[in-house]
DNA sequence: TCATACTGTAAGTGCGTACTTACACACGAG
DNA sequence: CTCGTGTGTAAGTACGCACTTACAGTATGA
């Protein structure tokens, strides 16, 4: 027998570097000589480890999820009160919402939805940061929603779509870092207890 | 002197097939030889008509403003009651939000965002649609604004995001048509007076 | 030690793309 | 009519891209 295969640790390693090229230079522009430059391989060894360019993509679209996910769960770490864990991460999020860039993928896989592979991969992502959110959500309301309040799945559905576009209005200037934190926390406030503070 | 130049009048007569063009393909895809065939014409026509590609699409940012407010101006033409308008334009969304597919251009758009005339032309964009909501806002709330609401500027971001989001789900098949009414008309009421429906 | 699969280098290849050029024709003003 | 310019057709060009191939070297287990 010869030498054992390591390409499941090296995808593991180049993975995040593919995945901010894409962020950075979108899906097209991010060509696959540019790929292999920055991880410092040739293009053929990309192609060992993904059968072609698109997979790359896929794999970064997942990438996307666990590295906010990570970043959640290490936050959760401290805090014991879980009714007031949402609250902390709203804060969180209105602090840090953006700051990987690794967002820019989101909107370059949404140019390609026509992908099937494309496409069911961010549902996925869309899927799983939903079902984060509302699982804090229904902890933070744990039984004393008002009836004048959107139940927690709209409610969550809506956090997303905050974040989203805190992520545009970061990236094209439309709002101050100020402006986007009040955003974050106010409207995010609202959507959670129905006023803000 | 020779004939007169028509320029101007094919510009507008071609821009909407070249802007759902590349709502359906995308940039990358949307090649010049596609919207020249689905044009009817040579692609050397476009070339005579915009300086190159990334003018066709900085134009198609563009009209999908100009498409939207016309619908709505042409609503609001009905609505006497100015207080009433907004939560008529929040059903009216919630009804039809994302139909014309024109927003898919704001997505090929945002993956291209390292180009200055196409950030540009989406932050003029957002900018449009942001002060079009927040007027209405204003309108609507008419100094009866509780302290336990978010102002005018933020909920309008909201609402903005609130639509974007609503646009991803239809895509990607997150929410059922109910579900997505649901979300634009109970999120977006709680954004705009403090209770949903 | 040795056969075998992993790893790295370097040079393609074929194709699609944005954009151009050359030229025949049509129309409208003088 | 006719000159000059808008309009249409068709072919072409240079280039960048995703992806491949050929081959030399190297570490591993039997």
């Amino acid at each position: 027998m010869p030498r054992p295969d390591q390409s499941a640790k090296r995808r593991k390693k180049l993975l995040p570097i593919i995945a901010h090229t894409f962020a950075e230079l979108g899906y097209t522009r991010a060509t696959t000589a540019e790929l292999a430059r920055r991880c410092g391989v040739r293009e053929n060894i990309l192609y060992r480890l993904w059968p072609d360019k698109k997979k790359m993509f896929v794999a970064s679209i997942d990438y996307v999820y666990e590295q906010a996910a990570a970043a959640w769960r290490k936050l959760l770490e401290d805090v014991d009160d879980r009714a007031d864990a949402a609250a902390r991460l709203l804060q969180y999020e209105a602090e840090h919402y953006g700051e990987s860039g690794l967002h820019r993928i989101i909107w370059a896989g949404l140019s390609q939805t026509d992908e099937p592979e494309i496409r069911d991969a961010l549902r996925a992502m869309y899927g799983r940061f939903h079902r984060f959110i509302r699982s804090q959500i229904v902890a933070h309301r744990n039984g004393t929603g008002s009836n004048t309040l959107p139940d927690e799945t709209v409610s969550a559905w809506a956090i997303v779509g905050l974040g989203n576009l805190a992520n545009i209005s970061r990236e094209l200037g439309l709002l101050s870092d100020r402006g986007r934190k009040r955003l974050i926390s106010n409207a995010g406030r609202l959507m959670l207890e129905g006023h803000s503070p």
